[in-house]
DNA sequence: TATATAGTTAGCTCCATGGCTAACCAATTA
DNA sequence: TAATTGGTTAGCCATGGAGCTAACTATATA
């Protein structure tokens, strides 16, 4: 029944909509109500609702109701831990250029030793910002 | 006729796919053809292919040809791009957390004036880790 | 040249998502 | 108590995403 996703699964989908990193991008400046939520967006407050529930359920969100008004604010441990994932992928990547960049520079020391005999070759690297 | 999805919607609807993520981490550790990408997932290829295009169409991943074997690698800027966006929610949100606890503090510098008159009372936190 | 390998294309299902309207509570406010 | 406000429920529809199989192309290899 329930397809059990994964948290990142429903962290990342819920932040690929548009309106719904609107929502977030709203909320990190302050909590706020539906109401106040909806009134930047020109679509059916049903629909709108609809994009709260998946913000709700994804973690990113949470919200409690007094009287009639339904107020929402950030849980940012969501937001951080989809934050997390980005930073171990970047290390694992960072890990992995920095034994590439050993590796070439042992490429060219080996080069200079052979350099002697042969007239030398300065290799290049394109859009090195 | 084309949806002009912005970037951002199709980083984070690459990466809310676990078969992606998984891409993406492996090619995190280095390139990769299609066929040793696929191995570890129990999937027909052209579904499988149908990911590694929507990463390309991300701009997460480039890959190219040659032979008859396509090679895959990982474009950091898109990641990179997507942990940028994370960081500036973040920026905004501690930010007015700043200006609440700012706030806080006055309160209670407020309250302590008036506390010569009641019994104090001291405010409580939870999960401050 | 024949066979195997590595992708690719086409086309089909299924169901989740994003939007809508209409009708319906339940608190406020007049 | 009647009307308004703020949200909710139900249900419809169109689109798109994720998976499949079958058949095809192009490059290596025997």
């Amino acid at each position: 029944m329930a397809n059990q996703l994964s948290r990142l699964d429903q962290i990342f989908s819920a932040l690929a909509d548009p309106t719904r990193r609107g929502i977030v991008m709203r909320l990190c400046a302050g909590e706020a109500s539906v109401g106040e939520l909806a009134d930047p967006f020109e679509m059916a407050l049903p629909s709108f609702m609809k994009h709260i529930h998946v913000l709700e359920t994804s973690g990113l969100v949470q919200s409690e109701k007094s009287g009639r008004v339904r107020t929402c604010r950030l849980s940012p441990e969501a937001l951080v831990g989809a934050e997390d994932w980005f930073q171990q992928q970047r290390a694992t990547w960072e890990a992995r250029l920095d034994r590439f960049e050993a590796y070439v520079m042992k490429l060219k020391k080996e080069k200079e030793g052979a350099a002697a005999k042969r007239p030398s070759r300065t290799s290049k690297r394109k859009g090195a910002k």
